[in-house]
DNA sequence: TGCTACTGATGGAAGGTTCCACCAAGTCTA
DNA sequence: TAGACTTGGTGGAACCTTCCATCAGTAGCA
């Protein structure tokens, strides 16, 4: 280690300025900066690795791109994170689902290429969790898992936002609300659809019947390839008066039904997305839409991944973050 | 190295089966392999990168979300640059670009974390291609370069795209078509509007004036949010019957703007594409688009990184790949 | 003074690979 | 049969850190 020399001192001198271990007096400490500072030494992560077996790294399963938009958020949540692990030193290793993804779980678990994982898109008894809790690797969540105790997760509160955006559109004057979502798959289907009646049963105790009982009901899609049918047909036969969407990406769908149909998006129809993402505002009039902070999700992600490296297990496994609405011209309000 | 023990080999012999060096007989090899098989033995990766000053991972610089569903094609290109380098045993740092970069790149170089960097969206005398150059740290560009010589791109051939494009709208019987672009400000922004004037003075000649002149003519646009009304007055003023555009998101923005003017996309107006992404699939009628095709640009960046790598520099700089035509509903021919 | 306790700093070991020089045994050749 | 070459294989050094036991020096205290 030239530093050592350079600075005239011990490596392990130079070892414990680094990691900021041991005891270090101030006029040390500022020589090993200095040659430091002048000869741009970094450590070699590798050698690091080997001996602290640290490596700084965190993987993150990425889930393979559907034929959905949808996934512009989840590529927003990748940004967030990565940002979030680099405000924390920490390197993210992205890596490709394959439809299995325990062989390449287990190598980077044996190879010690990383400290943690990030799981997105979790289902009910994960086997990507089950596997990693098994081995004894830390991860974190990005959704919940009902596996009961110890696994991390962070969440949004699915529910409250839709309940939320029932309460906008009802504050505006829209007086027959409808979900469109998707026949319940994952957690998040059936949290937003519950958030819909939810929100639909506390403005009509509250505000003494503001909306007609069930309001316009509920829709649920089987698959892309019908749901634009099925959404015009819920439109002409059900008419709501507002519409709320269990994604964005249902939104964009239902904008081009209602102009199929002559129905003019915020004023004879409202319509509000789900996840906030960027490419909806694109859209004429631009979508109000549930956002999910995918930045702070991200932080708290990384922070729960940096405890459980650093600590171990012990926390509270879940953890929710709120959503919040961002107003667009999609709901602003009935025709006269 | 507890696998040599018990297969009761050297431990160079279990390095030797490993990295396919050096002599190893068949009996030897056998036997290692069944231990390892056995022990469920991986390399620490850390140790090997220590020793050996390889990693067997690359940086992806990822540029930041710009509010724009393009990124959607990013997407898929960064979908497919982990697939085709796990397909070589290379795992990928990726690494949120920052507006200044250079500490990050410095950095990971110093470090040691990687053996190479992949870059995209490459500018006229890119500032990290400089850094990286001058640092001696192999890395490929998706997108060309303007430094002569050295450096290893791959990208698409832009201009042949847009011109088949074009070929393609006069052969479905269209005779106005127009071009729809940025101002340009990469490479290829002017790549793909000269594009279009090569297929249309391809097709005039060709078929003895097939088009009237140089068509309905090129629009730049400026930026984002003044894209939508420049696109209509360009729709009435120039009165295309088809519009190749520099993009699948201005393609988007075109079918709001024909919706507007009452064109029926395809009868009144084609549109085509350019990026084939998988979110203009969803598009009604469904797009006619250039399609880069990321997956083949993914693996031969790879390919090359890998050369680079083990070989060092020495390959013809640069590689073009072909663009093909993906038909939707968008240019079925014009109404009778 | 003699003992303990603390501070600041040190050198050597260890961590798990790959690389290198070398070796034993067998094969070929003159 | 001596010498050279080939094949299959070996152990030790090296890679660059962090960790650990230890030490010199100083201060505190009875």
């Amino acid at each position: 280690m030239d530093v050592a020399r350079a600075a005239g001192v011990g490596k392990s001198t130079v070892s414990n300025v680094l990691n900021g271990t041991g005891r270090v007096g101030e006029a040390a400490r500022r020589r090993v900066l200095d040659t430091i500072e002048q000869l741009g030494y970094q450590p070699h992560q590798g050698a690091r690795s080997l001996r602290s077996r640290r490596t700084m790294r965190l993987a993150y399963l990425m889930p393979p791109i559907q034929l959905e938009p949808t996934n512009l958020i989840m590529m927003q949540f990748l940004q967030a994170l990565l940002t979030a692990a680099a405000g924390q030193h920490y390197g993210v290793l992205v890596v490709p689902e394959a439809a299995d993804p325990s062989d390449d779980i287990r190598r980077l678990v044996a190879d010690r290429s990383v400290d943690a994982f990030v799981l997105s898109e979790l289902q009910p008894a994960d086997p990507r969790a089950e596997l990693l809790h098994r081995l004894g690797m830390p991860f974190v969540c990005f959704g919940r898992t009902d596996r009961r105790g110890r696994l991390a997760w962070v969440d949004i509160d699915d529910a409250a936002g839709v309940a939320d955006a029932v309460a906008h559109v009802i504050g505006r004057g829209y007086r027959r609300p409808g979900y469109i979502g998707y026949e319940p798959r994952t957690y998040w289907d059936a949290e937003r659809e519950a958030g819909f009646r939810a929100g639909l049963a506390a403005t009509a105790t509250a505000t003494a019947r503001a909306t007609d009982g069930d309001g316009a009901g509920v829709l649920r899609l089987a698959d892309d390839a019908t749901a634009r049918a099925s959404i015009r047909s819920f439109l002409v036969s059900a008419r709501p008066d507002a519409v709320l969407t269990g994604s964005d990406k249902i939104a964009v769908i239902v904008y081009g039904a209602a102009a199929e149909l002559g129905l003019r998006i915020g004023r004879d129809l409202a319509v509000v997305g789900f996840d906030g993402s960027v490419g909806a505002t694109l859209l004429s009039p631009r979508l109000t839409s549930v956002v999910m902070p995918v930045e702070d999700i991200a932080s708290r992600v990384v922070e729960r991944a940096q405890l459980l490296i650093e600590r171990g297990p012990g926390d509270p496994p879940g953890e929710i973050l709120p959503t919040w609405l961002r107003e667009g011209q999609s709901t602003t309000g009935p025709a006269a």
